[in-house]
DNA sequence: GTGTACTGGTTGAACTCTCAATAAAGTTGG
DNA sequence: CCAACTTTATTGAGAGTTCAACCAGTACAC
């Protein structure tokens, strides 16, 4: 064990502004997803996950492990969600002890009611107010904290492609 | 209403890495303070922000306001701080609607016990895998965030300053 | 003064998340 | 084959957060 290596007046600046930012944004999203589409942040994020996923079905450890949430958290997520009639579960052929999560039709009515409220908040509250200097700084930044968390990070756009 | 202006590909890969760093950097911060020192990471920053105040004494309602937090659930907070030891309330003697929160001996001697395993997970999981300039850089666009969540930021560091 | 509105703070219920325990199905090695 | 282990998913209790309702106490008006 060495010395704690405390932070400087800087770095102390930069982390508060950090911490508080991410922390003031994620807040922002998820109480304009609750107020406006009545679902939690988490919840839309397993709509998400299970709409880009092959006939809109995954299994319950992939949804788990696709965002970093444990599987008794999406154990007790996806059985509100099947209250609400947004997702059905069912259970695997090949190893029964699997089970699969499919997106509804509601479901996928649902999470595309939600969207556009969602993207024009995250427009306006992250992109808008970046340069695109930074918006590409920003992702350099997140990659590298991820790296260091020892997350995979999905490969992406090569640095100049016009996107969409 | 005008039309939803959806995000490019980049931009949700910016936006999708960003928001998943932030959130794995918090939980880790979250559970290495829960491990190591049996208090949520909200509890610690209302300890901090008291250990900061003069007297180590705040008005409820500027700590509620100092971090983003509900009245709601400082009561809450502060009434489990308080069956900790950790903190005292006390009526405000000018205005008795009033409360004060001051921080005990107890709560600074547990915050100084805390405070060195989380800065050393600050220091190894966020500015160790940033270069300086990428430290500067998120620093300029957490204050980018904060404005355009109207969130006023904290005055600081003119950059060049060796800090500490 | 009394009535009205506002502010500071607390409370309770509903909900989400975490952690530990459990059940059930699959895997491995003698 | 069967016992020990691992994996997949669920469950229940405990803790924190939110939202709405609620008391005081204060301020402003007439």
């Amino acid at each position: 064990m060495s010395e704690t290596r405390w932070l400087t007046s800087c770095e102390q600046e930069v982390w508060r502004a950090f911490i508080t930012a991410a922390d003031a944004l994620t807040d922002q999203f998820a109480r304009q997803l609750q107020r406006d589409s009545g679902m939690p942040y988490t919840y839309y994020e397993i709509l998400v996950a299970l709409s880009e996923a092959p006939n809109r079905t995954l299994r319950m450890s992939e949804l788990a492990g696709a965002r970093g949430s444990s599987r008794s958290r999406l154990s007790h997520a996806v059985a509100r969600l099947e209250e609400a009639g947004w997702v059905t579960r069912s259970t695997c052929p090949t190893d029964k002890r699997g089970s699969f999560a499919q997106l509804t039709e509601e479901g996928f009515a649902a999470l595309e009611a939600a969207a556009p409220g969602h993207v024009t908040e995250v427009r306006e509250k992250l992109f808008d107010v970046l340069s695109a200097e930074q918006v590409g700084q920003l992702g350099e930044i997140s990659k590298a904290i991820l790296r260091g968390l020892g997350v995979p990070d999905p490969p992406g756009c090569p640095a100049g492609e016009p996107g969409r």
